[in-house]
DNA sequence: CGGTGTTGTTAGTCGAGGCTAATATTCGCA
DNA sequence: TGCGAATATTAGCCTCGACTAACAACACCG
């Protein structure tokens, strides 16, 4: 089957949904992907006819070892583009995704090959996430969101979900990027905000912004 | 009328046929394209319809103001990536025509300036092809090509033609690039080469190759 | 003057990728 | 227990952009 830019829209969807553990169904990959029902239910016996996606028993789809492969191409291709914008092309880390939403499906091997060696083969992206590699095992297990952190810890962020440029600039702006350390402090109960402290300055996080925020505790608040 | 991927590559086609005095008829276009005619019928048929083409008098069809407009601001991104790919990536001159070829269609408008400016606002691109300012006048027009250099004369080459790699690759092998002078030699008869010095050295250069480039007369040889 | 290309259009078809409306199923809850 | 909401599919329609087959209009040439 041909990969045109939508086949490799919805693999891309149903490989994140996959790894996030979330089912892949008709329903979630529409509300993703801003399409109705009945087109993603078109579609995807299209992907089913070309062997990319097999109904998996429980609840939703599987990607095929085809698929999957496919999939990776093109989340490899967006996170690299992503890289080479931030760090070449100067663009701003809110604006990478969207461009490269559009520029992936347009980017030839040939191409894509030199950015990497131009860029000396990087593994993460902006955001954290790993750029998998052209051939060979790829690990994209997410780790534990900060909302999971206990109050006392230090924490360390791995990746920041990139799909919210609004989030991403207020993220940024308090110095909250992959690699940076925070304080965990009080929980406010009832999905009040969560108190971190962030090179030296407190702020309060509410819960859509702490689920965007992943890593793994690193040790005790000093 | 949406301006489609496609849409802007007949767009494209109209303007570089019209731009060079060639009748922009349904077989220049198909042929151009490597599409049917009754493609190019239909297709033409849409663009009449958005207002973006018009039948002109003579032969064949003009581009509207709208047309031209649209026409234009593909052609400088084209001219952009071209020159981008060129200068940043290091993609080989002869390589950059096919990669924006497909980008041209991908890029936005909010990246198309931060290019521009990281480029520093370029005004030709890697085969001296001019490239259209974002707002006001543009001069497309061609300078005649190296066939039509008397003997004994000094030629500056200003545009080489980017359709062909393997010319391309040959070309500048030879040192023959924008900005480079030759002097040009004896004609054979009936067709033969052209024979030209660059930097010290002859060459026979078929017709088909001098008429790739062109540029100006700027004296006699020494 | 009568073929024989070349050119352009129409008619009809196709696949991709979207849509709405209608129709099951199933699930949660009063 | 039964009703409404969510979920999925089918049927039917649309646009875009390609194709082939057929046909008309000309031009050129022997
Ligand atoms: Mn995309
Ligand atoms: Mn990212
Ligand atoms: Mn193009
Ligand atoms: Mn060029």
């Amino acid at each position: 089957m041909q990969a045109t830019g939508a086949v490799e829209d919805y693999l891309k969807i149903i490989y994140h949904l996959v790894t996030k553990g979330e089912p892949a169904t008709t329903s979630t990959i529409a509300r993703r992907l801003g399409v109705s029902s009945p087109s993603v239910s078109a579609m995807v016996k299209r992907l089913e006819a070309g062997a990319l996606v097999e109904r998996s028993g429980e609840g939703g789809l599987a990607l095929t070892s085809g698929g999957k492969a496919e999939a990776l191409r093109v989340v490899r291709r967006h996170r690299l583009l992503e890289t080479f914008l931030a760090e070449v092309v100067g663009v701003p880390w809110d604006e990478v995704h969207e461009e490269a939403e559009v520029l992936e499906h347009a980017l030839s091997d040939r191409l894509e090959q030199r950015i990497d060696a131009l860029l000396g083969h990087p593994v993460r992206d902006p955001h954290g996430d790993p750029i998998p590699p052209r051939t060979g095992p790829h690990d994209e297990r997410w780790a534990d969101p900060l909302t999971a952190a206990p109050t006392g810890s230090r924490f360390r962020i791995e990746r920041v979900s990139d799909r919210d440029p609004d989030a991403l600039r207020y993220l940024a702006g308090i110095g909250l990027r992959p690699g940076v350390h925070v304080d965990v402090g009080a929980r406010t109960p009832f999905g009040g905000p969560l108190w971190v402290t962030v090179d030296g300055t407190e702020h309060a996080l509410g819960l859509p912004l702490t689920d965007l925020l992943h890593g793994a505790v690193v040790g005790t608040r000093p």
